[in-house]
DNA sequence: CGGCATCCGGGAAGATACTG
DNA sequence: CAGTATCTTCCCGGATGCCG
């Protein structure tokens, strides 16, 4: 299984991580839930790995049939790799882990953070009990992402789309939000201050400001868990 | 963090995998889910890890705040490791991981299990749906585990317990069951037959089998995902 | 015996250069 | 752009031995 390391145990978890376990596997899959990318995408967006480590990741997922290599049609006839549907199913435990993590006094929120990982971090951090009567609507670019997040009736999705509608335009978000995404996890997940970012222009918002101030509010990270 | 081969990235997943994603890390967990155990029987339990390794990972584990080393009161006055409620925390994760790498046809079921791992495979593979109506209670021995599982409107549970009462007694489980780990999970996960079990030894039942059976129904593997 | 340090061999991961 | 080839580093696994 993996390489030629690993676990001789029929328990369900030790097979999962003959299967994800590999170092930066979890990560490829990670990059890949928001919608296929390309190898350089995907080299991009995890810092630190190496070209050889990452084709043989992305060979071995496709072996065990997390992933698949596809060629888009022409006119971009390109390579791109994409979550099958099992392969998608580890999102929840990709998010779970995020959470428990984020309860850890060690937690380092120093490093870089990738587009997709904000967006993750969004579905995560959502609190429902936050959202009891909120109904807001918030386009964002992030990298090379386009995505519509909405919060109705205390729910919350947030989708990468082919395009974002105006602010205020009809059928559009109330507000759009482009930035960093080390900036917008600040923003939301750490009282980064508003007026600051806008300030120095790391965030943009186009649009209703309270909006996003809703928006914001309706996440939080969770209490860190009472050990050394 | 992970030795010196850690992940730089504010991703919640990726500062998880840097307190618990080496190699051997979520194993340990795991056989501490159930209770505090010695190095030797983690040792034991654990088939392929080397004391080095296994003494480092403990190590880290206590500095991250996921386990704490532990000195049993005399006249016992032993070392134990322990998890603390936030590493106890893994065990949704753990459960998850393994439901999903269920569905892999890939999945490698003629490799060892550990009691813990039998229990655990329990919790994850319960079913509420086949379990209405049912009110049954079952004892097990499994190796140095003495557990008490119950079924009761639709919600199940499983726990060490430090004695078990006889059968049909009083505040005691409608059957007791002592087997290898693998041959129970053979039995309720994938249609072991129970007259041969029986028949062969490998499997003791103490009372009554009907209800043994009953609870057993409870249980079932998710379907293989439709994959390569 | 339990826990931990040490040494060694193999192999996975990292860095970099290169090719179609 | 999408990988391959090569070299290096260092983690993991196994054995041994020390010490309380």
């Amino acid at each position: 299984m993996a390489g030629k390391r690993w676990y001789d145990d029929s328990c369900g978890m030790a097979q999962g991580l003959n299967f994800v376990g590999d170092r930066w596997a979890l990560h490829v899959v990670r990059e890949l839930l928001l919608g296929p990318k390309r190898f350089a995408d995907l080299r991009a967006d995890l810092p630190g790995i190496s070209s050889n480590v990452l084709t043989q990741r992305l060979t071995e997922l496709e072996e065990r049939g997390v992933l698949r290599r596809r060629r888009l049609p022409a006119p971009a006839s390109v390579w791109v790799y994409d979550l099958t549907d099992w392969g998608a199913e580890l999102e929840p435990i990709i998010r779970q882990l995020g959470h428990w993590a984020a309860r850890s006094p060690h937690f380092d929120r120093s490093s870089p953070l990738s587009c997709t990982s904000a967006v993750l971090s969004m579905r995560t951090m959502f609190r429902p009990g936050q959202a009891e009567g909120v109904s807001v609507r918030i386009g964002f670019r992030l990298g090379d992402l386009t995505l519509d997040g909405r919060i109705l009736g205390g729910e919350f999705a947030i989708e990468a789309v082919d395009r974002l509608f105006g602010p205020g335009e009809d059928g559009g978000p109330d507000a759009v939000v482009t930035a960093a995404p080390e900036v917008l996890a600040g923003v939301i997940f750490r009282g980064l201050d508003l007026d600051e970012v806008l300030e120095s222009g790391a965030l943009v918002l186009e649009g209703d400001r309270a909006a996003f101030e809703r928006y914001r509010d309706c996440f939080s990270l969770p209490e860190t868990a009472p050990i050394g």
